[in-house]
DNA sequence: GCACTTTCCGCACTAATGTTCTGAAACGTA
DNA sequence: TACGTTTCAGAACATTAGTGCGGAAAGTGC
């Protein structure tokens, strides 16, 4: 995607700007009153230059055939969702599953961008029972993960004690050469571990109940 | 928004059709060998018809002059977002708040039209403190309510002690003259109080927990 | 300066495209 | 059947609008 120039750029505005406005593409003519351009041939000239760089589409010998590549615009509206496939459910005891490979089919759901970031590595469980009830989660809730094996203290991670082979959700707290497992719950207690015993899994990125 | 031809409902089913695969309106002669129509001018003729019962709209003498408009189509996409007023936050001992009339600049979050279903009266408040700690909701938890004086049995509500003037949150159960309100923590006791004694403020639509 | 490329200009040409006119067919109603 | 309305047909017309050509201006490297 190389670089456009001054009118190019002015030009690509123009068009974005006058397809929102109408509904429909410019003419050439219409380019070039709008961006105040001597002649048809220099908008045409340009067009061609915008097609070669890969920001528009351009149908031969018809009116406005005019199309913007999906990607490059400025003024593009970003999806306001995005799908995080739901793996399934986790229950007390079960180890804490991972995102497998996307299978196709898999049921997903709607989270706004403005949450989620980019999506990336996130998977949502449903949880069974009563078993995260000290991370004030509740049965049927819904938690987000990142698969990820780095957190930062103080984050709530899923994670693994190898020798006692238990996965749990805590909060994740590194002191030297333990760790500190603390519930949500301020009633309980924290576990200590040696930090080679425990192993990270994924990192909660959000929980979300819904009553209906 | 009168009825439709069988011809006229071809045309406007050609014309999303259309404008989905090339983005750009299609013309009266597209139209025409599109819907197999054997003269322009019956296009023409049905275009005016479809701008009289309201379909489309239409800039004279333009080339691919046309606009669908808004909310006639079959084939519209719903939005995938709805925007919840953020109301504030709700802290411990405070009165629970309930909408006003819609202030204008008030910030919003998008929470997936899948989940919200049509948003209507639907709030948000962000949760301070551990005051609802029993309901499973923890500092800086997001709360979506809606705003209603009837809840099932079963459902977590906002209620208003009117004796004690407290407002609080619970799961509400109707037992006769009485109405019990059950923490949402397990390990907490019920409150037993006379139902005239209850206001119900606001309904728990959805708890939103972000970890950033 | 000189050669070369990029960009611009004005204009003319032609295809694409909306519009209109006359009349006919189809349809409903008295 | 007679009449008015709606819908369709075919053709011609008038703009609209994409394209191409010769040449000029502006920038670039030697």
């Amino acid at each position: 995607m190389r670089e456009l120039s001054e009118r190019q750029q002015n030009m690509l505005g123009f068009i974005e700007e006058f397809m929102a406005d109408y509904g429909y593409p410019p003419t050439v003519r219409d380019i070039q009153s709008g961006c105040e351009i001597s002649s048809t041939s220099v908008v045409d000239y340009n067009l061609k230059a915008l097609i070669q760089k890969g920001y528009i589409n351009r149908d031969a010998e018809v009116s406005r055939g005019l199309q913007l590549v999906q990607g490059t615009g400025r003024h593009e509206e970003l999806p306001d969702t995005v799908a995080v496939p739901l793996l399934g459910t986790i229950a007390a005891g079960d180890p804490f599953p991972l995102p497998t490979a996307d299978a196709q089919g898999v049921e997903t759901i709607d989270l706004p961008q403005s949450i989620t970031g980019s999506g990336e590595n996130l998977y949502a469980l449903r949880v069974k029972g009563e078993s995260m009830i000290d991370a004030l989660i509740a049965d049927g809730d819904l938690v987000v993960m990142e698969q990820t094996s780095r957190v930062e203290n103080g984050q709530t991670a899923a994670v693994r004690l190898k020798l006692q082979d238990e996965t749990t959700l805590k909060r994740f707290y590194r002191e030297g050469e333990q760790v500190r497992l603390q519930p949500e719950n301020s009633t309980m207690d924290p576990i200590m571990c040696d930090a080679t015993n425990v192993e990270v899994l994924s990192r909660l990125v959000a929980v979300w109940r819904f009553i209906g």
